[in-house]
DNA sequence: ATCTATACTGACTCTCAGTCATTTTTTGAA
DNA sequence: TTCAAAAAATGACTGAGAGTCAGTATAGAT
């Protein structure tokens, strides 16, 4: 345990509020017009000092990302003190990815940008965006572990590799998910109106279609 | 079948000529960094004349995105041309979409861009727009056909409503894609790296997924 | 040849991220 | 308690780049 000076506490904190500060003007008008001036005023301190918490505004953004990231894994890990089947944890993991991203869209958003942002080279070597690795390897790990105890109990067939095979599943989980944000929080591609889906049950259909396939001839 | 006058038809190739030199400009540094000064540079007109063609920046990124969506949607429509059952159009369909993002990052590169920029209403109500919309909509509709060739052939579960499981497809299918873009391009979030798969394969092995199911107890 | 409409130009404005000389606050040694 | 050094904070300033517009060039009509 490493303890902390005041100083160093103190400091985290103001992190924090600016951080809340930052969420705030986005939610007003989304990233991409919220400027620097804003937040300082949101945050009741001057433009100057914002740049000495954080390196720039993109690492602003980084920070939502690895605050999201953090809350998104800890929700995921609550999930495996259920005792139920490894399918049906993953099914719940499912929903709760749904149920965080509906709830907390702003982080959502940041998620997106995150990918964006890491092309840059040094960005990409912060101490933030190690974080938001750490997170993102921690859900896999949760993720993982749910395949492992599904193909332990029968739920999930074990003729695939469980790490492959949760990176599809985190990977198809995120494109889905993406659609099921857009449609209900923007403007949005139309064909997503083609098709009257439920979004409560849209991780439902799909995880059932990924769980029982859909094809009818099963060779095993 | 519409006339065109010279003018019209010149003004129309003037269009393509910029989209072009902006391409060659985000080719070099990407996106972000591109400046209307540098396009205006490679296309060989002033910073004014391209503001005579294009609405803002945003409309010449969202007019990127459009040609790609024709191309990708072009691309889907052989497809259908082959004589395979709807489960094997499916698989060649994902096949071919790797295959365009593959040849032609920068054009997914500019989808996810246009989802971001149609939160803009103005943006979101342009012609551009519509053209995007339109060409989405066509390949949403090669997928559902395929489908329903695959339902009729015995291929596909016909359980679902095709055009749900058509959105399902598409939404898993960006996901997954848009995974392996990142593993293949750029800085990428380190969890890929556990897993050594390959990318040429994901593709089949997802389809696969969706296709033979993962759950052991068909329940028909 | 002259006129008019259309296409084009690039210097200019404005906004905003990021900087830095200056001021304010905190610390802790005497 | 005092005060000098260090740390934190400020906000006017700079530079970059998107977008504008008064002025210029060109093509086509008469």
């Amino acid at each position: 345990m490493i303890k902390k000076t005041r100083k160093e506490r103190e400091r985290a904190a103001r992190k924090q509020l600016i951080i809340d500060a930052a969420i705030e003007v986005i939610k007003k008008n989304g990233f991409e017009s919220a400027t620097m001036d804003e937040i300082a005023k949101q945050a009741e301190v001057s433009k100057g000092a914002l740049y000495l918490y954080f390196k720039n505004k993109a690492s602003i953004y980084l920070a939502i990302s690895e605050r999201g990231s953090r809350l998104l894994t800890q929700s995921l890990s609550k999930i495996l003190l259920f005792e139920l089947s490894g399918l049906e944890l993953i099914r719940k993991m499912g929903q709760a990815y749904l149920k965080f991203v509906q709830q907390n869209p702003i982080y959502f958003t940041a998620f997106i940008y995150y990918e964006n942002l890491i092309s840059d080279d040094e960005l990409f070597e912060s101490e933030l965006a190690a974080a938001c690795e750490e997170s993102a390897r921690e859900a896999m790990t949760y993720i993982v572990r749910a395949l492992q105890i599904g193909m332990q109990d029968g739920s999930i067939k074990d003729t695939y590799d469980p790490k492959e095979l949760g990176l599809i599943i985190w990977g198809a989980s995120k494109g889905i998910i993406h659609m099921a944000f857009y449609k209900e929080n923007r403007n949005h591609m139309k064909i997503l109106d083609d098709v009257d889906f439920s979004l409560d049950s849209i991780i439902n259909n799909f995880i059932e279609i990924l769980g029982t396939g859909m094809a009818n001839d099963q060779k095993s």
